[in-house]
DNA sequence: GCAAATTACTTGCATAAACAAGTATTTAAT
DNA sequence: ATTAAATACTTGTTTATGCAAGTAATTTGC
């Protein structure tokens, strides 16, 4: 029986990698005075994009699951990056909006993690970040969950083109 | 300024990635009929390699800080998977054994989690991996925490050669 | 038009991570 | 020898995930 060599086991280096991306991002988003998570940032990325988005096509978009995204909405209402709205047609569904401080966060957020990711690639080079990104995209999409998100985006850039 | 593209940013794509992975390991574990976690399954690797290493030194290994794996350990000492043993020489340290049950699953979930690599990576070849995983392994050593399990890993090596 | 199925969201429970603060034991400094 | 510093571990708090079960609103099929 081989012994399992943790690091050559892709799964044991995603999770390292991860953990490092996250803790360093977070530390860099508290270290600027920003009282906001990692998990709220994807959603805040969403919204810049497109307000009004339902707490299930938010979910879709992040990889999350619903009960997921209710507690993470709860949070970011708690810290009013976002507001509530119920949907006029459907009352099942909440629609999120950004409020001014949400809105206003956006290019210093976006340049930390831009920063962030310098940091933790700075002894990377361009071509192997390249194949990096298309392998774990493709890890990503043999999961259901995981690849929604993907599969949604494809569909997105198909519309643009 | 420039729209954040998720499925282009290396910390969304780990993100995802670890989560289809861990998703899926865990199905496969679950689905065998073991009552053992991701997490659990870090820990086995290393007692199955050498017993008798304190909580400590099990952090170190794993990545993880002292009060996650105080946690960690309870949780498995409570399945029993494991035993714990003070120290007689240093009645702070508490060394950590594996039980009958915790030794006789280490075929059965290596091959879990080969089978489960297998299945995530069938799309990447061989070429394709190697480059990832160098990658991912420059990106987790440039944080202090996750830089310490390969700085180990790499000592081990070289007292081996 | 109404019961049944579906959909959007919430709550409960177990596990896990990060950080701060606590206890107990050992080592170091004088 | 005693106090101070360091070490190993634990507990508390907040945030987050996965899964199961619950509620309320909407659609569907007859």
């Amino acid at each position: 029986m081989s012994n399992y060599q943790l690091d050559d086991s892709l799964g044991f280096l995603v999770a390292m990698a991860g953990r490092a991306l996250m803790n360093q991002l977070q530390r860099n988003i508290t270290e600027s005075g920003y009282d906001v998570t990692t998990e709220h940032w994807t959603i805040l990325v969403q919204l810049w994009e497109q307000e009004g988005l339902s707490q299930y096509e938010l979910a879709q978009r992040t990889g999350k699951d619903q009960p997921s995204m209710s507690r993470l909405i709860q949070n970011m209402l708690k810290r009013e990056l976002i507001v509530r709205v119920a949907d006029t047609k459907d009352a099942r569904c909440k629609r999120i909006y950004l409020t001014e401080h949400g809105k206003h966060l956006r290019s210093q957020l976006v340049s930390i993690v831009e920063e962030t990711l310098d940091q933790v690639t700075s002894d990377v080079s361009e071509e192997e970040l390249l194949v990096t990104k298309s392998v774990l995209k493709r890890v990503a999409k043999t999961h259901s969950v995981t690849r929604t998100v993907f599969d949604q985006l494809d569909r997105k850039k198909e519309l643009h083109e």
